[in-house]
DNA sequence: AACGTTTTGTGACAGAAATCACGTTAAATT
DNA sequence: AATTTAACGTGATTTCTGTCACAAAACGTT
């Protein structure tokens, strides 16, 4: 059974998929929790750290999907699947620890437990919803698009406020945004730089703060839909 | 109780669904089963007939996003939503039926049977995988492996084999092309008077042939992924 | 068959985005 | 502090894609 100290901190739903958990695992910086391609026997709460979740082509141009903290469930497309293996790369970006859950028993513990399952039901549709909205904005609005979406997602996931706007609390390269937008490292560069002579937003660091949310959220016609289906998880 | 003329043709887990059927509704060409933005009440699985599931955004560009028949349900995104309204609009293109789930009674239904609930998760997470990788391919490799994959995709969804290579079986305009892939009218227009021109594909009355599907498919680095993820519905 | 409507193909052009190249700046390492 | 490495900014150029315009073809209807 699992450690006990980060049960408090969990939802109701996570607490009850928790239970199935075997063992704890630590996750550093730089390494990978499952790469594509690898024999999948497990599915992954982080419970500390970041993760990002990514899928890298033939040309070797890498396409990230997801950047996952605390409370995100990471490797659950394998479920359920005949010859289970990770279809993405969960790269490790901070420290941190992962619940690892055995997913032949969360499949017989979905089948015993109705509870549990109609909780899992509830995250994957989220889940999906999410994701159908995210890459929408990716196709339908050009790179412009795709970069201020992916700017207002991360504001969602990982934004703290300050007294000059919104702070961006995870370090991103020009290279990390262009990976989540599909778009070359250049024109991501030449589109903040934009950004900042307009004073929309600033960059110290590798952090940005976002100065006028609204103006991005116009830009693409943002329809202000529930912060639990725009995010970066 | 639902009219059990189906139930044969279908398969366990769409069986199980069923018998939270409602009624059954004739769907007509031209018509909407529902719109974005209405209320929710229930969810569907498509009976016989095509339906289109489309999103429209705020300058008028219609972004196709599935393209179902016979087993394949729809509205299934408005579950376990506090206020459940259509995010999308479902466009009947050809005559059929639908049964009809009450969303309440299903969620009630999934919560007493963990085996309908598992066959729905198992539903849910092929789901999500073949969202996932087809927006990829929309993203990653520019227009024309979008208008490719769409192709590979409809063959998998709704090719016929002809002695000449793979008929689909629903008639499509270059608009309907352009709108699955987000792209020009025009640009899909060029992209098949090229395949034409080399022989990849011939259209005749709005219904695609593909003659050399592995051209295409070698020309999006297609990794042969199984068929229940490569396909449009 | 004649008519109106929808769809298609294509040229010309403009704008968007990728690529290449390279100097500069920032960060990490020794 | 010095040195190496990684990230950034930007001009120049090419390629891709969207837009506009319009004629031809296909389709449906009377």
């Amino acid at each position: 059974m699992v450690n006990q100290k980060y049960k408090e901190e969990l939802s109701y739903e996570l607490g009850e998929l928790l239970k199935s958990a075997e063992r704890i695992v630590p996750i550093k910086k730089g390494s990978y929790l499952f790469k594509e391609g690898q024999v999948a026997k497990e599915m992954y709460i982080i419970l500390s750290g970041k993760v990002q979740i990514s899928k890298i082509n033939a040309e070797g141009n890498e396409l990230s999907l997801r950047l996952c903290k605390h409370n995100d469930i990471v490797g659950e497309l394998t479920l359920f699947t005949v010859d289970p293996r990770y279809i993405f790369n969960a790269k490790v970006i901070e420290n941190g620890e992962a619940a690892a859950i055995n997913i032949v028993d969360l499949e017989q513990a979905f089948f015993k437990n109705s509870q549990l399952a109609f909780e899992f039901l509830r995250w994957m549709n989220d889940h999906i919803r999410k994701t159908i909205t995210k890459f929408r904005d990716l196709v339908l609005n050009g790179k412009k698009g795709a970069l201020y979406s992916t700017i207002i997602r991360l504001c969602n996931s990982y934004g703290v406020l300050r007294e000059n706007g919104i702070e961006i609390s995870v370090p991103l390269t020009n290279q990390d945004l262009a990976n989540f937008c599909g778009t070359a490292r250049e024109s991501v560069s030449r589109m903040l730089t934009e950004l900042r002579k307009n004073h929309i937003i600033s960059i110290s660091k590798k952090i940005i703060t976002v100065h006028d949310l609204e103006y991005l959220k116009k830009e693409i016609d943002c329809e202000n839909c529930p912060i639990e289906y725009c995010n970066i998880d």
